[in-house]
DNA sequence: TCCTCTGCCTAACGAGCGTTAGGTAGGGCC
DNA sequence: GGCCCTACCTAACGCTCGTTAGGCAGAGGA
């Protein structure tokens, strides 16, 4: 039986270690096993397959945007669209430097989900970034951003945002406040009105 | 022996093409083979070993960032530090869209070079990212930008220019030139100094 | 005609891959 | 004491991996 308690937390945990570190097709079952102290075989008792470790990782992060992105939305439903799209970058950053492995095997790993959950991953995506975009075009509607391409400029703030999962260390020398902080006057600024 | 011929750069391209859409790891030396319609053994007449293959890549797509980051510097060496980013922005982006998958192997995959291949790589590319915050950091100087973390603003630029890459497509919706348009000038305004 | 070079072939190597089958030690509950 | 559950083990499966060895067909120059 395949369960979800604790060790299997643990074993997610290390999976996105190894799978941040060398990549998933770089890794081996036995590569994960090992950093457990246990024989390759013996994964087999908590997980189906090693892309059901890959999807478990994967699925988790997806949620998690999700979730703090509707958090974010629910703050600011009476705010103007410059403050929403701020509290949208802020709790993205809050996501990715919360758990930066999780966070950038979500980002680089996904394409090797086979078939239908990749699909899945894709269109949750595409949906997360239309949010993104939604309020950009909230925003040059009202005149608090400058008239753009939105679908461009929220794929410029979303790979800016991902990228932190690739350099981003807890013990590095800005605090994941600071980088959030920071990197909401980036986005914004991007979008503002004037300049030069 | 190991030679540099024609043969030799249809090899690279279709390797590009495959790393790219698969990754590195994910990507074996038949598979390559097949997609040129020869023996993965046959391979091996022309390559020294598939990790070659990947360096001969990600090699060359470094010194093609590096010469049109020259040429670009070179153009405004009497510009101001706006006009400088701009074109360093312009020329980044010039080479991501001018062989993509080149430029996202480069991006994604040099973590699988071994040892000194990856140390150099990672050399250059902290030289690279230091032009830009030099400049950026000119430009704070001279007022043009305002007051920020310029080793953090150079980040989030190269990471969103770096983005580029992995979803740009020759037949997409925007052209090469309107992509590069649209970057440049949201990398400035994210640098300005005026906002709301 | 012979020689050399280019570009590919077949066959095989040892190693590692993801995964399955079947077994066992130990702890908690009846 | 018997039972089941959790967590792991050893052994092995068929397959693919990167790579080497040795050979051969054809083109081009001497």
């Amino acid at each position: 039986m395949i369960e979800s308690g604790a060790r299997r937390r643990e074993i997610d945990e290390v999976a996105s270690e190894l799978f941040h570190a060398n990549g998933y097709a770089a890794t081996s079952v036995r590569d994960i096993a090992r950093a457990l102290d246990i024989q390759g075989a013996s994964l087999y008792a908590h997980v189906a397959s090693k892309e059901d470790l890959l999807w478990s990782i994967v699925a988790s992060a997806a949620t998690a945007f999700e979730a703090k992105a509707n958090e974010a939305v629910a703050e600011t439903t009476d705010a103007d669209p410059v403050e929403r799209l701020a509290a949208l970058v802020e709790a993205h950053v809050d996501v990715v430097t919360a758990d930066p492995e999780r966070a950038s095997v979500f980002v680089t790993e996904w394409r090797h989900l086979s078939g239908s959950r990749r699909a899945a991953i894709a269109q949750r995506r595409d949906a997360y970034e239309a949010r993104f975009r939604a309020v950009i075009e909230d925003g040059i509607a009202v005149g608090a951003f400058r008239a753009t391409d939105s679908a461009l400029a929220a794929t410029f703030i979303l790979t800016a945002l991902n990228g932190i999962a690739t350099w981003y260390r807890p013990d590095g020398r800005l605090s994941a406040d600071r980088i959030a902080d920071h990197y909401v006057d980036l986005a914004l600024r991007s979008l503002s009105e004037d300049h030069r």
